[in-house]
DNA sequence: CGGTGATGTTAGTGTCCGTTAACGTCGGTG
DNA sequence: CACCGACGTTAACGGACACTAACATCACCG
């Protein structure tokens, strides 16, 4: 029961955080802030994290992990790059709507993870670009890997603004428009 | 005299500011830091602004008027719709890529300023993203303003993706593909 | 029932940070 | 030359912060 216990604890916790890093930036949020966040004061969560940074990292690390294995399983599930391409593109709009915060927090905040963590979190979203770029060569022989490169990260620019324009539109409608405009965007001659 | 030196000093302090706001976030950088960067050493700073706040506050409003400004000027420059939607790339694409740290900050850092300059700011941004609304809705007459406004947020995380993945490409080819990028995300049919 | 581990509390502790104070330098000006 | 404003320095202060220490609670288990 305890297990489970702070499973939830820690899982209620990290949700707190992305919110609050996500709004005001890591360094903007203090662990009383934290805290309060979730109901307890201040230190209680050294309970559960060693310290303040290797919570960021834990949060970035599970988010990264999502993402990888949900590209790998989706561009790996069919065979035709254009039903692929759709997958991935659905797959990552579904996360930024749904995750904002963590979306936010995922390329905003690398910079304040120390070196152990931070090479496994950058290892982990290169192959999460790589399952995109894979894709998108079969689509687009003509264009070489870095420009396929750039226009991955163009691409998840575009996915991920939702935390800034999302009060606009309802989920559905701006689900595909991101949808659209994405594949426009990766399959765009140059 | 002392008003040129004064400028140089104030502009220099606002360019190293940026870039250390962008790699480590507002709170992320010391009055020491900034000192340092520009080689005087911590309070030196008082004398050209009153604050950590107001200096932050001071380049936000400079990039918004920046990009305002040069906006309008595109958007009004030609009747022919796709020829004002180009410009506008162009324009805000020539920016990315020449000042990456204006254009992150910009996009991090408007909760860090406090409510006086913060409308003014906002303003701003709402000007120069009507500018972008308005070429748009001549050319896609079918889609209502609140989509418009959310596909131009995400064209300018597309644009704005610069920094993350600039380094994989030289300039030139870079503006190309962000171009045509741009055009095809905006112009996507839903 | 006594022990134990998980989880919380409050009270420090040392450090860093934004800001102010007091003072120095120096070029230009009456 | 006396003065003054622009610009810089170092020293100090008060508050905030990450983290630690010492102690409380309480379910569970032998």
């Amino acid at each position: 029961m305890a297990g489970r216990t702070a499973g939830a604890r820690r899982a209620e916790i990290l949700r707190a955080a992305a919110g609050l890093f996500a709004a005001r930036g890591f360094h903007g949020v203090s662990i009383d802030d934290l805290g309060k966040a979730v109901g307890t004061s201040g230190p209680a969560l050294y309970r559960h994290f060693p310290g303040k940074d290797a919570l960021l990292a834990a949060m970035l690390l599970e988010v990264s992990e999502r993402l990888a294995a949900d590209g790998r399983q989706r561009a790996e599930a069919c065979g035709d790059p254009h039903r692929a391409l759709d997958e991935l593109l659905r797959g990552h709009i579904r996360f930024a709507l749904t995750e904002p915060a963590l979306i936010t927090v995922h390329d905003r905040e690398l910079g304040n993870v120390a070196e152990p963590d931070r090479r496994r979190i950058r290892r982990l979203q290169r192959g999460y670009v790589e399952q995109w770029v894979g894709v998108l060569a079969r689509l687009r022989p003509d264009a070489d890997p870095p420009t396929l490169r750039a226009a991955v990260h163009a691409a998840f620019g575009l996915l991920n603004s939702t935390p800034h324009s999302a009060q606009q539109l309802d989920p559905e409608p701006m689900a595909e428009l991101l949808l659209s405009m994405g594949r426009a965007a990766l399959l765009a001659e140059s």
